[in-house]
RNA sequence: GGGCUCGUAGCUCAGUUGGCUAGAGCGCGCCCCUGAUAAGGGCGAGGUCGGAGGUUCGAGUCCUCCCGGGCCCA
């Protein structure tokens, strides 16, 4: 029988790979031992094929590429989701909630980086023996897909004949397409966050469009209307007059357009309070003079917005007296053309604040008020504000206390509360007449064509006007059932008290956004979302209940919020009670549902992902409030004081215990990543060439509280850092071949460890590594966890336990003491390595945990149980073992001894194994190390003097060398087979 | 323009309550090993701590201003 199939004999799965303790027992089976023919005289006996080196099935090179696809094939063959969370079903649970992506487009980095984050936390978790289950969730309605499917209806030309359909069947139609396109994306993304290696219930994951969700959103709803926190009121929006519908703004245009812009004198009221403030005496009634490229706003004009701190001049010209800011008197006579300019007075626009002046269009008396976003830029430094026509205007209203006053209609005509020259009359043709109506009586003082960019309605490329409507809004400064307090409140005591931050910072973040941000808009006028179940009474009335929200609820929960578009009202509301409902109009609770029309708002689809505490967690029962949301930073304004909101409102408590935010991936010169600019870096990429786990051990590395700095380079990078544990892993493993912990093997540990033992040292330091990892874990310093794991299998394991321990491994007789009880230790530190590696790198630890493990370790291993797993396993203590509190002046010495041999190369003692160094060791403290002493200096040998100051590196290349093992050591001799051995070697041979 | 935030060796980062010639790893350079080998080891060179003022006996660390990024608003 040849040596090669004996080894084949050897490897088949049903038997068990001898031990060091077999070896012992059956010498015959040593492929180490050396061949008994002897060798002939002459030839140099080659011993290589006497050493213990070094083997295993753990390859080199990881080719991740087409290794993790295995790795991941396995996890979903024997459900390791599932498997690790049934294993901790009465485990303290740590509750963790996934933000929903947007299901549009393909993951980028900054998706990789935040369900990398994620990961860690439900890896480090579930090993802390924590009960950390995971649903994965997506964002599906919204504008983005309906525009994205509206462009293509467009493009496709189906558009004309969905315009001929019903309402309900055309939204119907964009809404199916719309669904089919969320979900498309859902299956692409999700399977790119496997592919990262994440551990998530993917099998079940959260959609937001579908019925159970919707339902629960509307419970949130309902919870919020009870308490009175939702109203109705107008509010300025793109409008487009040419389909009678909001816009939003990815579905404007900007387009260049001309139109007429005026100058134009509002008179005040009282000359004299004018005259008052100016500190001037007046012999006419001045004006206040605004500028404006909308002319047929004017009707609507309520007030003049003016800046406090600028300074606004009382000026003659030609005649007349008016008022402008200062800095812009030049400019606007100038452009009038005027003759004459005579500046009387100057005062403060804090002055002028609460004069008031006539209106020319509508004849009213209308106020001075200030407000911060009045530039210099243009016109006067006196802005025309119509509270009807526009977002800015409309704020200065409600702080106001203006009316928001619209008078044009749906179809871009005045109503009949303007003039009556204007009833009627479409606003473009409005633009002319007013100002010519201006100019008639006199309040024109110039007008000019400007062209501008204007926005317009992406689909039919006419321009859009603001025009106000009514919208559904969440009061946050309305007392709520929680101690009267209002949402605001509830909101900030939470945020100051209840809420952890990481980093602390976004608690300050988080607070200014809660004490400037106003009420909510829910409403938007899409097709593609969840509808705000409200109706319209025959009279005019709007119905939107508790009550009625809970019945469309259960209704939503049945069928989905397609039923909105399908169903008559009554059908919708048939489990409603309207005589029993005290919020109901009077008309309804008398008369019932009949005659009811539905409204067609959707929810803004921050209310919907805003409500996925309640929807995934606290309604199901996962738990509540959550201990964990983590997010990218924008998201202090979007999902997390989104969430923050609703869940106060309805449970009094925050969702979330803890904030962790994420920065933003940046190029490598700090600039955002955007396609135009080009320096985007493709997930799919990434993957190809580093793999999952190099993406993941860069992600590691990273301090994500800031802007992440990235470019291919760095994955270089972080692939040389991994391919550095991964060989420290490698050398470990490959040293264990054969080697089996009890019950089937025999460990000499821990109790043959001496203190002042590399192994003592070593084991020391994983323990205390090991603490300051699972602490970093705790924290989410993720980033310290990296750096402690690198540095320790970098510099703790490569460059000095292992380099001190090779000889021993390679030279002893397999099973020597010394040489088993460097296993022992060895095994140890793989199996924490693995572990704690895992949550960072799920591929290759649960690969070095396999090959750990595996039968074969010489040899590829498919008989492997798919069940033996790292991830299976919690984080394992280690034995407390002894440590001698000199270590660090023995390592100390050490590097002191490394410099003097890196001297002694000029003198061409090139290799350590050709010298001894001779250490001073005044207090016997070297001496207690001394067993190891030469090992860890990587030299021959190690002598010890009393006396002295310098470390001396003594050469010995005139001494013998051991042919086997190269050291130059005493006992060196020739034996019986014509070779060189210390007596260690010559033991180990036989010879 | 406002709120929050970042700017320490080529890269990624440490730098406790201000206190010795500013540290680490990677990369780089030189060298060793060739029995972890498309591996391993050693030594070494790199920084006016974004800039300018100020407080202090003393500032990367505190204050002011400026420059340049990022997120969110306007």
């Amino acid at each position: 029988m040849t040596r090669s199939t004996l080894r084949v004999a050897r490897s088949t799965p049903l038997r068990r790979r001898p031990c060091a303790l077999d070896i012992l027992h059956s010498p015959h089976l040593d492929p180490h031992r050396p061949s008994p023919e002897p060798m002939p005289d002459t030839a140099k006996v080659n011993y290589k094929k006497t050493l213990n080196l070094p083997k295993t099935s753990f390859p080199m090179r990881a080719r991740l590429t087409t290794s993790e696809p295995v790795s991941l094939a396995r996890w979903q063959r024997q459900r390791l989701y599932d498997s690790i969370l049934a294993a901790r079903e009465t485990a303290e649970p740590f509750v963790f909630h996934d933000g929903p992506p947007y299901a549009n487009g393909l993951i980028h980095v900054g998706h990789l980086l935040n369900k990398v984050l994620k990961d860690f936390v439900v890896r480090s978790r579930l090993m802390s023996g924590r009960r950390c289950a995971f649903t994965p969730g997506w964002d599906c309605h919204g504008l983005p897909i309906e525009h994205k499917v509206m462009t293509d209806l467009v493009e496709s030309g189906e558009i004309a004949s969905l315009n001929s359909l019903s309402d309900d069947d055309r939204r119907m139609a964009i809404r199916s397409r719309c669904a089919e396109y969320a979900d498309k994306y859902v299956v692409l993304q999700s399977e790119q966050m496997k592919r990262l290696l994440t551990l998530a219930d993917y099998d079940h994951p959260y959609l937001t469009h579908t019925g159970d969700y919707e339902q629960a959103v509307l419970e949130v709803f309902a919870g919020l209307l009870e308490q009175g926190l939702v109203y109705r009121a107008l509010k300025s929006v793109h409008w487009s007059i040419e389909n009678h519908t909001a816009l939003a703004e990815a579905e404007l245009e900007y387009q260049d357009r001309t139109d007429t812009a005026v100058y134009v004198d509002f008179e005040a009221v009282d000359r004299d309070a004018v005259a008052g403030v100016f500190a001037v005496v007046l012999d006419q009634t001045p004006t206040f003079m605004i500028w404006t490229t909308t002319p047929w706003t004017l009707p609507a004009n309520l007030a003049i917005a003016v800046h406090e701190r600028f300074r606004y001049a009382l000026v003659r010209i030609d005649g007349n007296i008016t008022v402008i800011a200062s800095d812009l008197v030049e400019a606007v006579t100038h452009a009038g053309g005027s003759e004459s300019v005579e500046v009387l007075a100057e005062t403060d626009g804090a002055a002028l604040v609460g004069l008031t002046y006539r209106q020319p269009l509508s004849g009213r008396s209308c106020p001075i008020v200030q407000a911060p976003y009045v530039t210099l830029e243009d016109g006067t430094g006196l802005v025309h504000t119509a509270p009807g026509h526009g977002q800015e205007d409309n704020l200065t209203a409600l702080r106001e206390g203006l009316e928001i006053y619209c008078p044009v209609l749906g179809d871009g005509t005045y109503d009949d509360t303007v003039p009556d020259w204007l009833v009627g009359m479409s606003i473009w043709d409005a633009n002319p007449r007013i100002v010519e109506h201006l100019r008639e009586q006199g309040n024109l003082f110039h007008d000019h064509p400007i062209t501008h960019s204007y926005p317009h309605d992406w689909r039919s490329m006419t321009p859009v006007i603001f025009r106000a409507t009514e919208q559904w809004f969440i009061a946050v400064d309305k007392p709520t059932a929680h101690g009267g307090k209002t949402l605001r409140e509830l909101a900030l005591a939470a945020g100051a008290d209840d809420i952890g931050f990481v980093p602390q910072w976004g608690r300050n973040r988080m607070r200014g956004m809660l004490e400037t941000r106003p009420d909510w808009c829910l409403s938007r006028q899409r097709a593609w979302g969840l509808p705000i179940p409200a109706f319209v009474c025959p009279d005019g009335e709007v119905l939107l209940t508790a009550a009625t929200v809970r019945a469309l609820a259960t209704v939503f929960g049945e069928r989905g919020s397609d039923a909105w578009f399908i169903e008559p009202p009554e059908a919708l509301l048939v489990g409603y009670d309207a005589a029993a409902d005290p919020d109901a109009p009077a008309s309804v609770r008398s008369a019932g549902t009949a005659g009811l029309s539905k409204m067609y708002d959707i929810f803004d689809v921050w209310f919907e992902s805003g409500s996925s505490w309640h929807a995934v967690m606290r309604r199901p029962g996962r738990g509540y409030p959550i201990d964990l949301y983590l997010e990218g930073s924008d998201q202090h304004r979007g999902w997390f004081q989104l969430s923050l909101l609703p869940s106060l409102g309805v449970t009094g408590v925050p969702a979330f215990r803890t904030l962790l935010t994420h920065g933003f991936t940046v190029d490598k010169d700090g600039r955002k990543m955007s396609k135009s600019v080009g320096n985007t870096i493709d997930v799919a990429d990434l993957l190809e060439k580093h793999g999952a786990d190099v993406c993941r051990w860069w992600v590691s590395s990273l301090q994500y509280e800031n802007d992440i700095k990235m470019d291919l380079e760095v994955f270089d990078r972080a692939g040389e850092t991994y391919r550095k544990v991964r060989n420290t892993l490698r050398f470990l493993l490959s040293n264990l071949s054969g080697f089996r912990p009890p019950p089937d093997g025999a460990v000499v540990f821990p109790a043959a460890i001496e203190p002042t033992s590399l192994h003592a040292v070593v084991l020391g330091r994983a323990a205390a590594m090991q603490e300051q990892v699972l602490g970093a874990f705790e924290t989410y310093a993720f980033r310290r966890a990296h750096q402690l794991l690198y540095d320790f299998c970098n510099e703790t394991l490569s460059a000095f336990y292992c380099a001190a321990v090779k000889d021993r491994l390679y030279c002893d007789r397999p099973d020597s003491i010394g040489r088993r009880a460097t296993q022992s230790v060895m095994w140890e530190l793989t199996e924490i390595l693995c572990r704690l590696l895992a949550p960072f790198l799920p591929h290759t630890a649960d690969e070095a945990y396999r090959a750990l493990w595996s039968p074969g370790a010489d040899e590829d291993a498919p008989d492997t149980p798919d069940a033996l797993s790292v991830h299976l396993l919690t984080f394992r203590t280690l034995p407390v073992i002894p440590v001698d509190p000199r270590w660090p002046n023995v390592l100390a010495v050490r590097d002191a001894a490394l410099k003097a041999l890196e001297e002694a190369k000029s003198r061409g003692i090139d290799n350590p194994l050709d010298a001894e160094v001779v250490l001073v060791d005044a207090d016997g403290t070297l001496a207690a190390f001394e067993p190891d002493l030469a090992d860890a200096l990587g030299v021959s040998r190690v002598q010890l003097v009393a006396g002295g100051d310098a470390i001396v590196i003594n050469d010995l290349r005139q001494q013998s060398k051991c042919d086997r093992c190269w050291r130059r050591v005493a006992t060196c001799a020739v034996r019986n087979d014509g070779g060189t051995l210390c007596d260690r070697c010559a033991e180990a041979v036989g010879s």
